[in-house]
RNA sequence: GGACCCGUAGCUCAGCUGGAUAGAGCGUUGGCUUGCGGAGCCAAAGGUCGCAAGUUCGAAUCUUGCCGGGUUCACCA
C-alpha cells in the first residue's frame, strides 16, 4: 500500500518519496500518512493543496472508501475490512513475516559467554535471552547465522580459583558440591585479594599469577585443575542452559584462542600496531580513535588477558567463517572495553562489522528506596533458584488443573524471558519477583493464555466445509486483521535494530486485539460462511502467536 | 575529569527515522459475570515528558547547555 501511495506521488509530482503508513486514532481512519506535509517544502506548495491533490486521485480506488484532509496535511484513509482481508491472504505464507534482508550474507552471534568460575547467575540471564532473540531475528531475515558460546574458561579467575581450593577447599567439597563449591571459593579468594591489595602485600596475587604463567606453559597441574574445574562448571552452564532452552553451535572458549592470542600479538608487534612496553606490556596505542588510554593486550609478566583472546578470536572468526558481521551479547558494563577492542580490530584492518549488544543491568532496590545493580556481593540470584522459584510458581497457578509439567516449564520461562523483553533491552531493569514472574496484563503468559485459547477454540470447532467465504466483509475482524497485517514490518524493525522487545510489544497488542474480539464475537455460533473465514483468521492468528514467541525463546504451552 | 546510558502517571516501563488529544502494565475506583478458556473486556482518576535555550509550520522525539542518577576508564572479565 505505501510503494503504491510512492508511485502515486511520482506520477503527479515526479518526485521520489518514502511513504510510511500510520495507524492514527480510529476517529481520523484506518490510515495515515504525513507525506503531504513533508513534501510541501521540496515542492515548495502548500501541504494542504498537496494532500488535496493526492487525496483526488486516492478517491478514485475503490479499496479507500474515506479520504479525508485534516489538521495543516495528514491525509487520513479509511480501508474496508475486506480488502484488509484480500492482502492478508495474498500476502500469506508459512513464512508470513520473514523476509531475505540478509540473504546471502553472514552473521556471528556470541551468548551466554557465561564466567565458569560461579554458578550461573541471573548476571546472565539477559545475554542469553537476547543473544538467542537476535539470532532468531537474524534467522527469520535471511541471515546464515553461527552461534557461539565464548567461555570464559581461561585467565585470572582461573588462578583465581586454584589459589582459593589450595587454601579454603579440599577435593571432598568439591565434589559434594561441585559448581556451587567453586563459586563460593572465588567468591571468598576475592575477597581475600581485596583484604590484601588494602594492606599493600600481594602474596595472593603473585600466586594468582604464576598459576596463569603454568598454565599457559601447560604445566601438568596447572592443566588438570584447569580441566576439572571447566568440566564442573561446563556441564552445569549446560543444565542451565538445557532448562533455558538455549544451545549453540558452538564453544569456543577463551582457552582455545590463548595460545592463538600469543601469536596474533606477535604479530601486532611486528606489524607496528602494538607497541611492546620497558616493562614487558603490550599495548595497542588507541589515541587516534580518541581514546586516551590504550588497550593492554599482554600482560607484563607476559600472561594473555582478555583483550589477547578477544582478538584471536576476531581473526580466526575472519578466517574460519568470512563473517560479515559479528554481534557480542554482553552487558553495558564493557561499552568502554569493547570500543576500544573493535577500534583495534579497525586499526589491524578489519572490515566486519563488530556490533556490541550490550543491555542495561539488573537492579535490586536497596532498602533506602535507592537503586543499584544486583552484585556477588550483596547476593546475587542463581538461575537455578530464579527458574526452580518460577516453576513453583506457574505449578502453584495451574494447580488443579491437568497440567503437563513440559507445560509448567514454558509457562516459567514466557515469564522470565517475556519480563526482560517487556523493555528496551538498553534500559536497566529491575528485579522483583512480583515483576519477573508477572502473569497478567503486559506479560509473557498473558499471551501463551491467548495462544493457547485460540489453539483450543481452533481444536473443538467444527470447521464447515466447501464454504466460500469471498463474500465475507470481515467488519468484525477488521482490527485483528489489521494488527496481523503490522507484523511484517515489525519482524523487520526489530532486526534492523537488533530489538527484540519490538516483537513483544507487538505480540501483546495483537492479544490485547484479540481478546477485545473474543467479547463481541462469538466463533462457535457463527453462521458456516463467518465460521470458516473467521476460523481461517484464527489459524493466522495462532501462527503469529507462535512465530513471534519463538522469535523470543518462548514456547506455547498445549494447556496452563 | 573523559566516555556511554538514563530522567515520561504513585510504581515499573513503552513511545524517540519530528506530526493530530503522550500510551501500557501494576496499584486505586466502578462496571461486565460460570465465558467458544475471565490469566479477560469496558470505564474513571492519575502526567509542567528533569530544567532552559535553539532548529522547525510542528519537539517527549533533533541540537546545545545545565541539574540529578547509573555504568565504566591498561596488567579483571
Amino acid at each position: 500500500m505505501e510503494a503504491k501511495l510512492a508511485q502515486l506521488i511520482k506520477d503527479v509530482f515526479d518526485v521520489e518519496t518514502h511513504v510510511v503508513l500510520t495507524r492514527p486514532d480510529a476517529q481520523f481512519g484506518d490510515y495515515a500518512t504525513n507525506v503531504a506535509m513533508q513534501l510541501a517544502k521540496p515542492l515548495g506548495k502548500n501541504p494542504r493543496e498537496i494532500a488535496e491533490t493526492i487525496a483526488a486521485k486516492l478517491r478514485d480506488n475503490d479499496d479507500f472508501p474515506e479520504v479525508t484532509i485534516a489538521g495543516p496535511g495528514f491525509i487520513n484513509l479509511r480501508v474496508t475490512a475486506k480488502s484488509l482481508a484480500k492482502n492478508l491472504q495474498d500476502n500469506w505464507s508459512p513464512h508470513y513475516g520473514e523476509n531475505q534482508d540478509g540473504a546471502g550474507k553472514t552473521v556471528i552471534v556470541e551468548y551466554p559467554s557465561p564466567n565458569m568460575a560461579k554458578p550461573y547467575s541471573i548476571g546472565h540471564l539477559r545475554p542469553g535471552n537476547q543473544g538467542w532473540a537476535v539470532k532468531r531475528l537474524m534467522e527469520a531475515t535471511g541471515w546464515t547465522v553461527i552461534t557461539d558460546n565464548h567461555l570464559g574458561d581461561y585467565g585470572a579467575p582461573f588462578g583465581t580459583w586454584v589459589v582459593g581450593f589450595l587454601q579454603f577447599s579440599s577435593d571432598e567439597q568439591l565434589t559434594k558440591d561441585g559448581v556451587y563449591e567453586l563459586g563460593r571459593v572465588y567468591i571468598a579468594t576475592k575477597k581475600a585479594l581485596k583484604e590484601e591489595k588494602e594492606r599493600g602485600e600481594t602474596v595472593l596475587a603473585d600466586q594468582v599469577q604464576t598459576w596463569l604463567i603454568k598454565l599457559e606453559q601447560n604445566d601438568p597441574e596447572a592443566v588438570a585443575y584447569s580441566r576439572r574445574f571447566n568440566q564442573i562448571s561446563l556441564q552445569h552452564i549446560h543444565e542451565i542452559m538445557d532448562r533455558l532452552h538455549i544451545t549453540t553451535d558452538h564453544e569456543l572458549g577463551e582457552a582455545f584462542f590463548a595460545a592463538k592470542g600469543k601469536a596474533a600479538v606477535q604479530k601486532l608487534v611486528e606489524g607496528g600496531v602494538a607497541v611492546k612496553n620497558d616493562d614487558g606490556s603490550i599495548i595497542v596505542p588507541l589515541d587516534e580513535f580518541g581514546f586516551d588510554v590504550p588497550l593492554l593486550v599482554q600482560k607484563s609478566n607476559g600472561a594473555a588477558l582478555y583483550a589477547t583472546t578477544d582478538l584471536a578470536t576476531i581473526l580466526y572468526r575472519e578466517e574460519t567463517w568470512q563473517p560479515d558481521r559479528v554481534i557480542y551479547a554482553v552487558g553495558s558494563e564493557q561499552q568502554f572495553y569493547f570500543s576500544q577492542l573493535f577500534a583495534a580490530a579497525k586499526k589491524l584492518g578489519i572490515q566486519t562489522e563488530l556490533v556490541h549488544l550490550w543491555f542495561g543491568t539488573i537492579d535490586q532496590v536497596n532498602d533506602d528506596g535507592t537503586r543499584e545493580k544486583m552484585s556477588s556481593r550483596k547476593g546475587v540470584v542463581l538461575m537455578e533458584e530464579l527458574l526452580n522459584t518460577a516453576e513453583q510458581k506457574a505449578r502453584a497457578i495451574v494447580a488443579g488443573r491437568e497440567v503437563a509439567d513440559a507445560d509448567i516449564k514454558k509457562i516459567a520461562l514466557g515469564a522470565i524471558k517475556f519480563s526482560d523483553f517487556a523493555a528496551d533491552r538498553r534500559t536497566n531493569i529491575l528485579f522483583d519477583w512480583d515483576n519477573i514472574f508477572a502473569l497478567t496484563g503486559f506479560s509473557g503468559p498473558y499471551i501463551q493464555y491467548a495462544s493457547v485459547r485460540v489453539n483450543k477454540i481452533l481444536h473443538d470447532i467444527q470447521v464447515p466445509q466447501n464454504s466460500d467465504i469471498s463474500g465475507y466483509d470481515y467488519e468484525s475482524e477488521k482490527a485483528v486483521i489489521a494488527k496481523l497485517l503490522e507484523y511484517p514490518a515489525v519482524v523487520r524493525l526489530a532486526a534492523r535494530d537488533l530489538e527484540p522487545h519490538k516483537i513483544a510489544t507487538y505480540l501483546y497488542e495483537l492479544a490485547r486485539e484479540l481478546n477485545r474480539y473474543y467479547e463481541t464475537t462469538r466463533i462457535a455460533e457463527s453462521a458456516p460462511v463467518e465460521k470458516a473465514a473467521r476460523v481461517q483468521l484464527l489459524q493466522n492468528v495462532s501462527h503469529i502467536f507462535s512465530h513471534g514467541l519463538s522469535l523470543l525463546g518462548i514456547e506455547v504451552p498445549e494447556k496452563m
